[in-house]
DNA sequence: TGAGGTTGTTAATAATTAGTTAAAGTTATC
DNA sequence: GATAACTTTAACTAATTATTAACAACCTCA
């Protein structure tokens, strides 16, 4: 439903690597669109206006380094996030070194485990820019500006987890999330913790602000009681 | 970091030009929040704190000036930006006659130039009026003109650094800067420093302050007590 | 009802983060 | 160019926070 929405770009010339990118990010919801080269790239994001990038840095016409110089020259991309592709990892000095403003890199061989995570995370990096800093629902205020959460007036103290935790279930209300989605937006898909990782933040900030805001919708996650 | 990340609040019951101005607005790069009317704008304001606000004049529910009175009414609006967009100019005598707070009007037909030039411009002046050379939170007192910290009447001898960095957090109380914040903004983006530089100025000022002044969000980083 | 699954709870441990100090490096000043 | 003031670092300690494991409680459905 949300994230699930992003269009994505990906650019490179090998046949088999754009439809094994193209099919593992539309497994994932993504919005994809192909192009061959920098140059058709270029004109295929002008149609599109992606929300994110890949870009092959080897490429035939226009290679991925100049691809990404020129994208970056126009206002329309100036914030689009850009991604690189490059056969060996040491390439990534030389595109930094080029400063042309990418937001990360991939190499290949690429795995759709790597590229997921890295894409995900990065789209997640933008989600998080048009987050509203104040959630207000009756008597508890949650302000991400200063990291503080009020009660009835009254300051709750509470740790970073927890904090990021109920930021996430209180954004919004009534919507139950899976302890996946929760990983995921909290922890990020690339840590590994135990699912009572969660249940025990859950308790902590229950004890903080009472049981009754947060509940549990057994066997499929918690949600902010609205 | 600099211009493009500031808030701007579009309030306007057309959905056409919400979507104009927002396209607009975002390829300059700036955060861009929307509402249908009056009523949804203080909704929305209270929530994302913008820095700017575009109040579309007449509108349903809640038309723009009445909108605008009741955000001036709140003391965390009463420094915001706020401009009216106008059916036609001769509109803004009567804006003007309210006595609202404008701080400035565009009319339409909107055209983009003249939209971010105005909005630019208007950002632009709060970056100066935003450096204020005098902060002053109760009996402490910031001259950057002077470099001198006065509390309770009494002079504060504080180095370079630790006058840039008190002046930071002072000059958002409550606000939480991240480590990755402060270094950028006292430092520079360029120059690569250990984190626990930071945590030694912040001891030389809360030495010199006392400790209540500044205080430490674990995990996230450091802020001005309000 | 009782087996199997899911969640709650606790306390111990691990990991992370911040505080502190002194010393070394740097810069400005006279 | 010597001195003092300021800045940064390293090394260590202290405090807080995050995670896990182990077990208890609970719920569901044959």
């Amino acid at each position: 439903m949300e994230k699930n929405t992003y269009k994505i770009l990906v650019v490179d010339d090998e046949p088999d690597i754009l439809e094994f990118i193209d099919y593992n990010l539309k497994r994932e919801g993504y919005e994809v669109f192909l192009a061959p080269n920098g140059q058709e790239g270029i004109e295929k994001a002008k149609e599109v206006n992606p929300d994110l990038i890949v870009l092959d840095v080897m490429m035939p016409v226009l290679d991925g380094i100049e691809a990404c110089r020129r994208l970056r020259d126009m206002p329309e991309f100036k914030s689009t996030f850009i991604v690189f592709l490059t056969a060996r990892s040491e390439e990534y000095s030389e595109i930094a070194g080029f400063n042309v403003g990418a937001d990360d890199y991939i190499s290949k061989p690429i795995k759709p485990r790597v590229l997921l995570s890295r894409i995900n995370a990065i789209l997640r990096r933008k989600d998080q820019n048009n987050a509203p800093s104040k959630i207000q629902l009756g008597d508890l205020v949650i302000d991400k500006d200063s990291f503080v959460v009020t009660k009835g007036g009254q300051k709750v103290q509470m740790a970073k987890k927890e904090f990021e935790l109920l930021y996430l279930l209180a954004g919004k209300p009534g919507k139950v999330f899976t302890r996946e989605n929760i990983l995921e937006k909290v922890w990020g898909d690339d840590v590994l913790v135990v699912d009572r990782t969660i249940d025990v933040h859950i308790r902590k900030i229950r004890e903080k602000l009472g049981d009754e805001n947060i509940s549990t919708v057994k066997g499929v996650g918690y949600k902010f009681e609205a």
